[in-house]
DNA sequence: GTATATTGCGTAGCAAGCTACATTTTGGGA
DNA sequence: TCCCAAAATGTAGCTTGCTACGCAATATAC
């Protein structure tokens, strides 16, 4: 009898992603914007569209969308870089930054109510296993290829 | 340190999407329309919208646009209800009957893929966890109420 | 039998994902 | 130097998800 995961996977990440958005609302952040705007803030420099491409393994056009969304409600701000002039450095206003302690903790709260009941040998397996399902599945969404040069460290 | 489920979900979520997306592509159907059509086929009784928003957690206007386009590409086909005449039945056209065989197994081998290196326990185990997971996150997207009588028998 | 509530559907409008294509800038090679 | 490839962004157009409406038909209540 097969076990239907796409399903499971599916039902799983619209009721986290649903969860999410619900408990961010107060902030006018969705689930999506929320995770951004987490990793804009723990990054040492300002970030410019394409780092959030890698990090989230995310289209262009998407990221692109997402964060003109966060500039027209002020959480962000485009400043271009003063060497590269293709590229548009992404800095966090005072809005953005008021939002981030209570958003870290929304979200992790999230994180916490989705494996409550698991025991911490579980909590270590759903990972594992979730970690071995993406590797099976492979098929990365935007085919990026892999970058194998590891930049001036990070 | 906190594990990123919610993370892990989307990106698994997005994987097995985007590959069930492309293995279904030969036949014109996206992964949402395939599993809908696989639904539709092994149906004893001809469905309406509202039974495939119980089967899959969707809400109405996603239900309805997906059916719209599976009906303009010729897969199904809307008669009315002769009791019911608010209820329209979905049928089967020739052409969705033609692609189930192959449609049927391109996602069970997803399916398989998915877990391709799991033991039978792990399977078992990954099974178990999502649904506890589920479970704990609660929040139907499209919140529609448990409807507290379970109907005529099915 | 009529009034009201419920149910099924339709549509508008939005967010978030994608592909495919164009544009500009950078940088490397002949 | 000059030309072309690679990289970063922009934009058009699609699917899939949602909420919030409104409308028509049925079912229930009085």
């Amino acid at each position: 009898m097969p076990h239907h995961y796409g399903h499971y996977i599916r039902i799983l990440h619209a009721a986290t992603d649903q969860a999410m958005t619900n408990a961010l609302a107060s902030m006018d952040l969705t689930a999506a914007q929320g995770h951004i705007m987490g990793y804009i803030t723990h990054r040492p420099e300002a970030p410019c569209a394409r780092d959030i491409e890698e990090a989230f393994q995310l289209s262009h056009p998407t990221v692109s969308g997402l964060l003109s969304r966060l500039e027209k409600k002020g959480f962000i701000e485009f400043r271009p870089d003063a060497q590269d002039r293709r590229c548009k450095r992404i800095y966090i206003l005072e809005k953005g930054r008021q939002c981030n302690e209570l958003m870290h903790d929304t979200i992790r709260s999230a994180e916490e109510r989705l494996v409550q009941d698991f025991s911490d040998a579980e909590k270590e397996q759903f990972s594992r296993l979730l970690l071995r399902a993406i590797h099976n599945v492979g098929e990365s969404p935007c085919k990026r290829r892999p970058k194998e040069e590891s930049k001036e460290n990070d």
